[in-house]
DNA sequence: AATAACTGTTCCGATATCAGCAACAATAAG
DNA sequence: CTTATTGTTGCTGATATCGGAACAGTTATT
């Protein structure tokens, strides 16, 4: 027994003030008609319509009914169009900030891709590593890469950020590879701000104590490209994002250091303000961003044995 | 596909974290449930949830379906609950003011017969023949003779009401029988001012026409019992609805006069005020007189021949 | 580290349900 | 008074639905 169906033969049968009439707009045989409004009567223990075997009367209670019937339907029908995205109807645009090294290296592919399936939404993208402020700036959607929890926003996780340890080999040869947290004083340091401040790493040993490293900074920069750069040139050792180096790791080119270490697990995030009708567009959007970096990140599998080491 | 039954699957695996937990709690198989989730997303054309075999996390567009979810099965659950009258299990007490006749001749039975299916309804019965203010005097209902369409209040036609011209035949025989409206100025006529005026009777004849018709009154009274047992002792002829003299036109004791011509049609009325959220009560008890007073009433049935006549 | 417990999915056979048709009773219309 | 229409009911075949079991993948536990 369909309640919503029994429900809408109900209104289509008030609105064609007859059974006959609303089973011919329903397409339906009268008799069908005529039972699911039986079965709601008894559904419901009332009389919906007072039956004079020829003529159809809403009682109080069914006009009541009615009443209450039609708005649910609606708001069915609503609920129900506003979910389904009529597979590749979407339209509008999308302005969203990305953050600069992950949104060219990462999500412009996903963009790409998506794209692919939407081919009538016009992304604007602003590649930036500022924080912006969604609202004023009229953001419909930003890609972070943080461990924050805004309460006016909603936030949700796309992928986890692994930070890996690494240098190039012939770094490595000259100043030899160090063994513990404690000899990299020793070492010259390539700093990245995102996941560290300029004086302290902060490194977790297999026991899970977090063991808070002085570091002598020789090079600072804000752009982790940069900083790959520089490692591969031999400058240095860094403590970078793995989406950014996990090519040079996979090829050997840069080495990771201190395996039995882990570093503060930050994660991307897609935020987007929490408005009551969320746009189909954004919810499309950020719900393929979900599935596409869903499990464990492509740029983390293939180094999962190599940093394990 | 029972959409009704599917949106309500959805948002108990929502509720409960699980397809597992949700078919437990709703006592099927998980494979129906499954299968609901399923179609559901099918129909939809959008992912609900984000599936990782093990683990059911909402999409964003699931999460936006679930809230409207949530509430449309609120709403229809409502609007049953306040449809269904639980058979019997109406309580409270219900304010209405009577017409003093017909109240006390056809209501009261009626009423009486309302109490032995609902047993636990007080009735506070005004029997008033003047104009009460629902509103203002708590009032729940009002039953009316008239025609009346007041906006703010809702008027549910519960049956027609026809007059009669009629008197006694020890009357006729000392005065005549009038065979025309025009003769009536020659007779006694006992005024009821419900439905005239204290001048002139309008009737009208076979071919539709209005006749304003001047009379003599007699005697004038505001009670029809009054005015009937004064038609009764052959005093003169009245002009009074049918449900008050019905028995006597039955029996012969009073003869109906001018079979030709009709009178105002007048209806009863069961008036109370529009409010969004109409009680129970009222609404019960209106579509019981409604259904009781369905048809030709049982008051016109016998006297449809003699009055044709 | 390896088993155990649990999750969601899929397939299959028995069962129940539902749509449509046709006949019927009752009423309004011409 | 006949005709057409309306709502209801019984029946039959097609359809869908249910529950169970097997399966694949994941987490928890030992």
């Amino acid at each position: 027994m369909d309640r919503f169906e029994n429900m809408q033969a109900f209104v289509r049968v008030v609105e064609a003030g007859s059974i006959s009439g609303a089973a011919d707009r329903m397409g339906v045989a009268k008799s069908v008609v005529s039972r699911r409004l039986r079965e709601l009567e008894a559904h419901l223990g009332a009389e919906l319509f007072h039956r004079t075997t020829r003529q159809m009367n809403l009682t109080d209670t069914g006009r009541a009914f009615y009443q209450q019937s039609v708005r649910i339907l609606a708001d069915v029908l609503e609920a129900e169009h506003a979910t389904s995205q009529s597979h590749g109807a979407l339209k509008g645009s999308l302005k969203v900030a990305l953050p600069l090294s992950f949104g060219l290296m990462h999500l412009g592919p996903a963009i790409n891709e998506f794209l692919q399936a939407h081919p009538d939404i016009e992304f604007d993208l602003d590649f930036n590593d500022r924080q912006v402020d969604l609202l004023a700036e009229g953001f419909d959607l930003a890609i972070r890469i943080a461990s924050l929890a805004d309460s006016s926003l909603i936030a949700r996780r796309l992928a986890p950020i692994q930070a890996v340890m690494c240098a190039s080999p012939a770094y490595l040869e000259r100043m030899g590879t160090p063994q513990s947290p404690a000899e990299l004083i020793n070492h010259r340091c390539l700093v990245y701000n995102l996941i560290s401040n300029y004086e302290h790493w902060n490194l977790r040993d297999a026991e899970g104590q977090w063991i808070k490293t002085k570091i002598t900074p020789y090079l600072k920069a804000s752009n982790g490209e940069f900083l790959r750069n520089a490692a591969l040139a031999g400058l240095g050792i860094v403590l970078m994002p793995t989406f950014i180096v996990y090519q040079e790791i996979a090829s050997g080119r840069l080495i990771p250091l201190l395996p039995g270490y882990q570093y503060a697990q930050l994660a991307a995030y897609a935020i987007y303000p929490q408005t009551r009708h969320l746009s189909q567009r954004v919810r499309a959007f950020v719900d393929f961003l979900v599935k596409r970096f869903d499990g464990l990140p492509y740029w983390d599998v293939c180094l999962q044995d190599k940093t394990q080491e």
